[in-house]
DNA sequence: AACAATAGTGCCTAATTGAAACTAAGTCTA
DNA sequence: TAGACTTAGTTTCAATTAGGCACTATTGTT
């Protein structure tokens, strides 16, 4: 007999939330989506704002975005042919909430800082 | 020459809000935190809230967020010894950005599934 | 003709993640 | 008192994922 059997399951291996959330927060999405913020960018544009991205793990993370409707990709038949890339409407909604994470790591930074000392103190 | 020489690298490798993020917005750190955020849990209570964790990534993250300040860990001397994790103050002003990000994955939901859906129509 | 830039793709290895078994200290049951 | 179960992990190994490097193909420049 289990003791807490009224324990909640929060977050199921299919849930939705859960699923979307790991589609949006890593750790390339986030960055491409501050690099866009500031205008559309070509395909090596946003490569050279990244340091150390692949070309595999950038175009992965663009298509990713793309198909989630948070960035666009256009074609642009000009003499090397120039992919744009640039936020749409849904990504713009969701830098809000990004930003709201970026400005908590400026403003906590330090504190996150002396935390690390402290707990790293203790472990003799 | 490089034709624009210019050009912002916003984020290097070695950049403190980059490397930052990449510990507070993965996958468990956040279902860790709104766990968290309804109370103080045990070890394998959270273990049962997160479906698919294993001990070991469960622990890894736990240190993480303890070593970042974000998260506390009590030891209690009970009968089978009880370890706590709780929120810190500091744990605590991440959840108002991260309820920023789980609110606009509730909002946004059926408009990303509409754009994946026509993605993948696209791709024939 | 050779070289650079465009936007990728493909192969292979290195790093990370996860699943399962094991540790250790104490409690409960038969 | 042996056996099973709880607690909170650690260890080992296998699988998945990520990244580095080389390659394609097209166009423009020198």
């Amino acid at each position: 007999m289990p003791k807490d059997s009224a324990e909640t399951k929060y977050f199921t291996v299919d849930c939705p939330n859960r699923l979307l959330f790991a589609e949006i927060a890593d750790k390339w999405s986030m960055m491409i989506l501050s690099v866009l913020d500031t205008g559309p960018h070509r395909f090596n544009g946003i490569k050279r704002c990244l340091e150390g991205v692949s070309q595999k793990s950038l175009t992965q993370t663009l298509r990713k975005l793309e198909r989630n409707g948070i960035i666009s990709r256009t074609v642009r038949s000009t003499s090397p042919v120039a992919v744009e890339y640039a936020m749409t409407p849904l990504g713009m909604s969701l830098l809000g909430p990004y930003r709201a994470i970026y400005t908590w790591t400026c403003v906590n930074l330090s504190e996150v800082n002396a935390a690390r000392l402290e707990y790293d103190g203790r472990q003799t």
